[in-house]
DNA sequence: GGAATTTAGTAAAACGTTTTACTAAATTAG
DNA sequence: CTAATTTAGTAAAACGTTTTACTAAATTCC
């Protein structure tokens, strides 16, 4: 049943010329090697005629490139990072190269897992969302000379190229904007996690209270409790305890863990109180009320990200200097910001 | 800078043993093969030493096999297909196979583009969603040998495996659904395509409608101008001048644009109307008003997908028998589909 | 008109595996 | 004690390219 491919050694002998000659032609080193035009148009109609199409993996092996980059992410069905994935899907097949998604799941072992298996010469380059625990693996691949850049977070004892937001601003002009709405009692609800696109929101979110001279009120919940009984009981306790007016999500999918909870407490909730939530959708827009967002800058991200990952597998053997982008988020202000009370009550 | 990673022939020098031991050891083939306990257990114990791991290019160009799959969607960053997504490469991480994602954006030219660029001898088997013109294209591949299963729609001409949902039914209950909650002018919103995810979606809706003896209202939105200004106008017009108490959207993507118009005409008319859409999300269910939903088995889609698949690359050259799977669809009752209107004037 | 150069190619090695066919030594059978 | 069998491996081909080093013939130079 399965046809053998015709290959280059076919084309020769039906050609009665060497594949030597055929790889040239089809490399477009034809005029450069003085192969006559004739040879040139005879060659490439039989190409064309019997639909030939080089062996990528035969290529790959005696070139050493594969064209295929990594794009390892938390999770792929999360929508702030499917949509980073189209992005670079888009430039990546424009310029001839492939993508393999995988997710880590934020899971040490898991990414382990992952690189141990791409890192066997089968792909010319990693992008990274990292797992907090995996320095190591990602220095070890430097070392050996892989193109890598990591997104989102980056480790700060750790020189690699990477992009990143200014997730500090970001969080701080947030938490401002609550504040000049006159909520008072503004919560934090985040990961936690040791990794710095987290504790730079957190400081963020800190520094503007602070400032403000009003309580910090943060619940750091354990990523694995996130749709868990742990977490939900956590979230309905401070939402009922504290009294609080506003919540100020350090992440997509807490928001969408939280509004669950919030619903189920009382519906009205929603309205009552000042929402934030790091990440932008679709879906906040639409919602009523609409949900103020920081918004990431996608498409701006995946540019740099890929900017620098072509730049890296261009420069082959030399050592490029380090590239490390920090791009601004934006605030999308809607509904959820809008402070219904305070003010009448004043 | 660029290490030279250690090949099979270093470690024969290494230890003065033939590549050919070293494969056999290395494929557990060691004992079958005679060698003896000691050169394996030298041999397992180098290779562990200098964690050393086949370059899997050479073994796909000696194998043939590349491990690679290919899953071809419309789009990656739609939360139905990401979710397929993510179950389909935890699937697939697990057996050893990696996989490549790319869009095709529901277009012809894409796909067939795509298409191309992978059947260079690259990757075992495609799991495609297809746009609709790319019949030919797919019949081709089937026929090189190359493995093909289909998703969420097929080619009604084409024998090829596949895995759907049955959408006549899922619509149809839908429908009805509505129509039991008293809703009388149910409209409904469709993309203008020929594809039979479509179209069988249009027939359940018509099959409902048209056994409760009401009258059809039918939108049917070409691909292209969603998110356009002549797909917006064709809403707001549907949903001003028809004087419908209700919609039934057929796709994820319709609704979430169609959403945005209507909160723009007027934020309080989503309560007013009944509204039922396909495929389901986080967001509906958080939503104001909930959304009720057909919930495609997700999991169970990415399953039956990659049993497929696997079966075909088990049996290697003879052709197994087309399997083809239509899952069930599950509406998933919120409060978009309660009629508060009706029964009180009644 | 011979040397130098250009033209128009080709042969063969290499990339790193897997696998078939072979072999020399040791063991067993009769 | 010889023949047959088993043990413990090895040599070499093959997968399909790219690329380096080569060559024979034609052309140009002076």
């Amino acid at each position: 049943m399965k046809q053998k491919r015709p290959s280059i050694k076919d084309i020769a002998k039906a050609l009665n010329v060497s594949i030597t000659t055929i790889s040239f032609v089809l490399n477009g080193k034809g005029e450069e090697r003085k192969i006559s035009k004739e040879v040139i148009k005879k060659i490439e109609d039989y190409v064309e005629e019997i639909n030939y199409t080089p062996n990528q993996v035969a290529q790959s092996l005696r070139t050493g490139e594969s064209k295929i980059l990594v794009f390892m992410v938390e999770d792929i069905s999360n929508s702030f990072f499917a949509n980073i994935a189209r992005a670079i899907e888009d430039i990546a097949y424009k310029k001839g190269y492939k993508v393999l998604f995988c997710s880590n799941e934020n899971n040490d072992k898991r990414s382990r897992e992952l690189i141990r298996v791409f890192s066997e010469r089968l792909v010319d380059g990693f992008i990274i969302i990292p797992s907090a625990g995996i320095r190591k693996e990602i220095e070890k691949l430097i070392k050996i000379g892989i193109p890598v850049v990591l997104g989102d977070r980056y480790f700060e004892d750790l020189p690699t190229h990477y992009v990143v937001i200014d997730n500090f601003q970001a969080a701080k002009a947030a938490t401002e904007h609550l504040i000049n709405n006159d909520f008072e009692k503004i919560a934090f609800i985040t990961i936690d996690t040791p990794q710095n696109q987290m504790t730079d929101r957190f400081k963020g979110y800190s520094q503007a209270i602070e400032d403000a001279g009003l309580e910090s009120i943060v619940l750091k919940l354990p990523f694995e409790t996130i749709n868990k009984k742990e977490g939900i009981t956590s979230i309905e306790t401070l939402l009922l305890k504290n009294n609080i007016d506003a919540v100020f999500f350090s992440t997509n999918y807490l928001t969408q863990f939280a509004f669950e909870i919030i619903k189920k407490i009382n519906p009205d909730l929603v309205y009552n109180l000042g929402i934030i939530t790091f990440d932008d959708n679709e879906f906040f827009k639409i919602n009523n009320p609409s949900i103020t967002a920081v918004a990431q800058p996608i498409e701006q991200i995946a540019k740099e990200l890929m900017d620098i990952m072509f730049k890296i597998l261009k420069s082959k053997d030399k050592n490029i200097p380090l590239i490390q982008k920090t791009l601004e988020a934006s605030l999308q202000i809607r509904d959820s910001s809008k402070n219904l009370s305070t003010k009448n009550e004043a």
